[in-house]
DNA sequence: ATGGCAGGTACGACCTGA
């Protein structure tokens, strides 16, 4: 089975880059954020055509995040969550769902602005939530996967300047920190499971011709829980939708797991 | 050092993103 994770920055222009995605990429449960748009807007009728069921919790203009999921492979989704239980939030960022034996999270982590700011405590105080509840889902759920737009590079490989970015947003002690203590409460970075090429970005500024210059970062993640980090065979991000007209600026990552 | 691009709101100019 395939699990992904996709920032489309506004679900209402990228509807066409995300079913076209679907139709190469028939991934079996896929995250969503920024989705940009309210509940009664999401486009279910058009999803469910493409063969995906949803639970979404969306947001007016900003935020918003999803789980699809294919419905020829994947059993319904029950015990829904949105938002963390520990942190409450007027902002939706978070949604959660159970397939099966599977629990899977979807995540838009805050982005924070810069370091220092009003926005960059909400950041830590909100990953300190995440945290926390974090640690209760893993006792809870085996199989765990948290995928999102973490908003947060983990280390100098995931970072195309890390002498310009240093103790930036996104690239700070404080936010690496955190990162790095959710790998301790025992989820692994699927992407770093396996040799990758230099320089893979998940994400690349519209302005200054970032992508086009590889000028990236990698702050979208699939985390996986132990259990299901060994049946992990594969684990890339897909730069092609990058290069379609009109693209969000990030890319999606995708495990690929033997069960 | 600064701004640059894109989406949304709402129809002018601003907010947010990363």
């Amino acid at each position: 089975m395939q699990l992904a994770s996709w920032n489309v920055n506004s679900l209402k222009v990228r509807l066409p880059h995300l079913l076209q995605w679907l139709e190469t990429n028939p991934v079996d449960l896929l995250g969503l954020q920024e989705l940009k748009l309210t509940d009664e807007n999401f486009p279910l009728t058009e999803l469910e055509a493409a063969g995906y069921g949803a639970v979404f919790a969306g947001q007016k203009t900003y935020n918003g995040v999803a789980i699809l999921y294919k419905k020829a492979t994947m059993p319904e989704p029950v015990d829904v969550l949105v938002n963390l239980p520990s942190f409450p939030d007027e902002q939706k960022r978070v949604i959660a769902a159970t397939f099966g034996d599977l629990r899977f999270i979807s995540a838009y982590v805050v982005n924070g602005s810069e370091v220092g700011s009003e926005k960059f405590e909400y950041k830590k105080a909100w990953l300190d939530g995440l945290l926390k509840d974090c640690e209760g889902w893993l006792a809870q759920y085996p199989k765990l996967a948290l995928v999102g737009d973490y908003n947060i590079a983990p280390d100098d490989r995931d970072v195309h300047d890390p002498k310009a970015w240093a103790g930036q947003v996104l690239c700070s002690d404080e936010e690496r920190g955190r990162f790095n203590t959710l790998l301790g409460l025992g989820l692994v970075d699927s992407f770093r499971l396996f040799e990758q090429a230099e320089k893979t970005y998940s994400w690349w500024d519209y302005r200054m011709l970032g992508f086009q210059k590889n000028k990236g970062l990698r702050i979208d993640h699939v985390l996986l829980s132990k259990p299901l980090a060994e049946k992990c065979t594969a684990s890339v991000i897909d730069r092609a939708p990058r290069k379609w007209e009109k693209p969000s600026d990030h890319a999606p990552a995708i495990a690929t797991l033997s069960i």
